[in-house]
DNA sequence: CTCTCTATTTGACCAGTGGTCAATAATATT
DNA sequence: AATATTATTGACCACTGGTCAAATAGAGAG
């Protein structure tokens, strides 16, 4: 029974795939070695010659999702509009990623993993970076970096509140256009 | 062997206290039905009779922390000093509570947990309650209550932010001070 | 003082989790 | 064709929360 014929070989790509797919339904926990196997239609135990374990596989998984938040960043900024509509936009993007994608922004800001966590950890503090370039590129005065980083972790807080409560970004978008131009206000 | 002599039988105060005991220094999922019987010197089962389930167990536990919190917030109220101070002495006082208790707060305020939620929930409404009455009373001028519950949100991402990457309140109270600051000025 | 009835506890059990590993079979290399 | 390598299986481990029939300690009744 053992090794499978070379057509249906397991590969680290489709793993990372139904791993993707659960994801995006389930969260971290919710999601299963054994259910990305079954699907997959091989044993859980051949995935661990893949990845060296959970965490592994699933920091695959969000390191894409790093990028995709940090190129949404960069865009807003080359979005025609005047700054300070576009800053707040900057907010905005960056509520609109964390609930729409709330099983991931949970790994990605949230999860102190003992595991892995070098990494995603690297990739958080990236993000902010990047977060922190963008605000100051789009504010008409020099800030201070306590400042974006109060801002940072106010924005955060809207993320981390509405996850669970809410299914999307469209469910708080009233919500987060006021916490957004409350966060505008303190940084003014 | 079933039921033991009447002086060591089990209570749900003496559950209850070696539970907290666990829960102090560690998570929620790190604290296992059977370690708290274990330490208690009954099987896992008995605890079971007399709690429906661990989430019932860990609310009993986590309805004291938010009667301690909700006093906190009153105390700070009452203390010595001018308004502005104490408004800011509001939001050290939930943080400090946040990160000197972050398994209750991650429970408190951060699970959307399915089981016995609506009590939690409810709990957490009515400390969110009690901070938004505070910081109108110690406010200068009237306030708008989106813009309390921004300052809410927040000092919330603060909490969650600083969780787990900090072992206590004092080892974040410089950056704890920046970040109230930050929030009052959005309020002013 | 027994007899029953109820309250409490046990421990085996269930289904699930992440993770390990010897055995094995398909493929590559010689 | 023989050998070495690689990928896969499935049994296994230790753990989780939770359930439940069976058994016993104590309370109350006669």
């Amino acid at each position: 029974m053992p090794r499978k014929k070379a057509s249906q070989e397991l590969t680290r790509d489709m793993i990372v795939k139904e791993a993707r797919k659960q994801f995006e339904r389930k969260d971290f926990h919710q999601v299963s070695m054994r259910s990305i196997a079954q699907e997959l239609d091989c044993s859980h135990g051949a995935i661990y010659y893949h990845f060296k374990n959970k965490a592994e596989l699933f920091y695959t998984i969000i390191e894409e999702y790093f990028i995709s938040l940090n190129k949404r960043m960069e865009d807003t900024v080359n979005d025609p509009g005047d700054k300070h509509g576009k800053l707040k936009n900057v907010f905005l993007c960056f509520i609109e990623f964390g609930l729409d994608h709330q099983s991931q922004y949970e790994i990605m800001f949230m999860t102190r993993n003992k595991e892995v966590d070098g990494l995603s950890h690297e990739a958080a503090n990236l993000s902010y970076q990047k977060f922190a370039e963008t605000v100051q590129l789009l504010s008409h005065k020099r800030l201070l970096i306590k400042d974006i980083y109060s801002a940072f972790i106010s924005l955060h807080g809207f993320v981390s509140h509405y996850s669970g409560s809410v299914s999307s970004y469209k469910e708080a978008i009233d919500a987060a256009q006021v916490h957004a131009d409350f966060i505008l206000k303190a940084l003014d």
